[in-house]
DNA sequence: TTGTAGGCGTTATCAA
DNA sequence: TTGATAACGCCTACAA
């Protein structure tokens, strides 16, 4: 009567220890350390969980053992937005390759209420993955007052956090080198608008560093930020923004004979736009973009573009968090991880 | 010394209690509760934690409340793998979307060495999304020992089991239906080879469901399913397969004016082919796919397709979980969503 | 080899 | 309003 009164209580290590007739000690041990128990044991034991149907409670083990056998990802916006961004999709797939051998999971943590560091006070992981600059003081005081060990992606390397970026600074200036060997002199680059706070893919800081590394390029090959050669715009980074570019640059007076993108999405909507007004890409207007997305390859001509490596930086990224899960001490606090560009048909010499 | 002895230990409740002078009873309700302390209690605790760096053990409150807050998504590959299909991507986006409010956290669970059943014994979750048929026995054994709620995606409407799908069948009927209202009659289709055990996207029935709603239609049409008329060939379901489909069609004595492709990509990668080769699309060849991928609107033409609602069913079916978990009754438990199709470019009336 | 008992950090019950 | 104390279900020294 003291035990009984439920009748559908799930069944436990005790259910099962007075069922087959030993100790919960010895129930334990076969499931952990079988070798520590006799087999015959062992064969009861296994027998009879089978029978009444034991499966041991994943939440009491996590308490005991303190451990989750799970990592999880930081996103600074809802789970759907945040899925809407392709190179954020495939740092999960980087993730997941890391944590494929060890068997960890991988839980998607969204802000809630707008607030990141609550969701790291309630996260069941053994460790996370942060993006970008987001990982803001709250949340990074929360960590560590959980003692929580963390990755960084893309974020402003500092202190001692570890983290993975890559440099988006250099990836802007090689590609606008790559532009201006063409022969390109009048150019125009489409910036990513940043509309609201976190902006919708990328990150405020990513923005500035590949426009710094536009800039750098031109200043190089004497094209200076205020040259008349030079037209920069804002979208939004979208196939739409591209295609507002494209109406844009158009009417200006001195057409420029290439369009620099901020990313792949923007210049696939612009050489969409392009295309549609009559205009011949690359011959009349050659494009390059960023990121390397999976469209950038399916539409004709190709997309010439940088790669963002996303998969490379979660796996890295995840690597780095289950040494610092098993405190084991780390190569490196800060990898960067190389871009590469990748040349296809939207860009040719200049006409 | 009977506590102490750990310098570094995190600080829990008993720690607060202690440092506020209150009970462990006083402090978890001046987090949970605060209405029912004093409004000093209340003040004195708050500011102890802040001071000392309590936070929460969540694992701990999981078992003490029976409860993660969190909801696991089933996968039948790697992670890696299964991201890789942008339906698995639009369904998890879906799940977040309804998981927003309830501040529900997703778990991605892949099979831990091959075993799904394996995977949800050791989830940490309230419930579960599963994917496809791969429900197969042995995990759903495990869900109902450990009294986890499901919902299945595109699994086989069975029992009891609350399942969410869409009319696959009926969808390929509709666009073979119109396919033939534009009037063409020497058609080219192209399924989808299963390869492996998992296949990489679909699961087989749905192939298999798809095939025959194309053939319904065809022979409402009189067009039997060994006319001379109708070719059926199976290809990877990758760009690749798709160009490799438009080598083989293009070979054919009786040349089709229509290819039917079961899947985007491949729909895709056999127009893009076929323009390579100098065919004119729609206008020689027509094609149609399947999805509605994002691709599919970015290709010049865009492809007709069927719309995969995958976000709707991710998001109808976390809502029906989150029910389950609230143990509120479920208006049905079976759920269709609509498919819808999308016409574009690439299909145009029989020249 | 097996069992006893204490710990993991909360929440919930029930007196005081 | 507060505070002991018992769950929650498992793991694991330590003892037998």
């Amino acid at each position: 009567m003291a035990k009984a009164h439920k009748r559908d209580r799930r069944v436990t290590i005790s259910d099962l220890a007075q069922a087959a007739g030993y100790s919960k000690t010895a129930v334990s041990f076969a499931f952990n350390d079988p070798g520590r128990i006799s087999a015959k044991a062992f064969g009861i034991i296994t027998e009879t969980a089978k029978k009444i149907g034991y499966v041991p409670s994943p939440t009491a083990r996590h308490l005991s053992l303190q451990r989750h056998q799970a990592i999880g990802l930081l996103l600074p916006q809802q789970v759907d937005t945040a899925l809407q961004n392709p190179y954020i999709v495939h740092i999960i797939q980087g993730l997941g390759m890391a944590c494929h051998d060890d068997t960890y999971t991988i839980s998607l943590i969204p802000p809630i209420e707008e607030s990141l560091s609550e969701a790291v006070r309630r996260a069941a992981v053994d460790g996370l993955i942060t993006l970008g600059m987001h990982a803001e003081m709250r949340a990074v005081e929360v960590m560590e007052q959980r003692r929580i060990p963390f990755v960084t992606i893309d974020g402003i390397p500092s202190d001692m956090m570890p983290c993975v970026n890559s440099s988006d600074e250099q990836a802007a200036y090689d590609i606008m080198k790559l532009v201006l060997s063409f022969g390109h002199r009048t150019i125009a680059v489409v910036s990513i608008a940043g509309e609201g706070e976190p902006p919708k893919s990328y990150d405020r800081s990513v923005i500035e560093l590949r426009m710094q590394g536009y800039l750098r390029a031109l200043q190089e090959e004497g094209v200076p930020f205020d040259s008349p050669d030079l037209s920069i715009y804002e979208q939004e980074c979208s196939l739409a923004g591209g295609a507002a570019a494209a109406h844009v640059i158009m009417k200006e007076s001195c057409r420029p004979t290439v369009v620099v993108c901020m990313s792949d999405i923007m210049a696939i909507g612009c050489q969409l736009e392009l295309l549609k007004l009559g205009i011949q890409v690359p011959d009349e207007i050659s494009l390059v973009g960023h990121d390397d997305i999976d469209m950038a390859s399916a539409v004709a001509p190709g997309i010439t573009t940088v790669r963002q490596p996303g998969r490379m930086k979660g796996l890295v990224a995840a690597q780095m968090l289950l040494q610092l899960i098993a405190e084991a001490p780390l190569e490196q606090s800060r990898v960067t991880v190389p871009y590469s560009i990748i040349k296809r048909g939207s860009l040719c010499q200049r006409s």
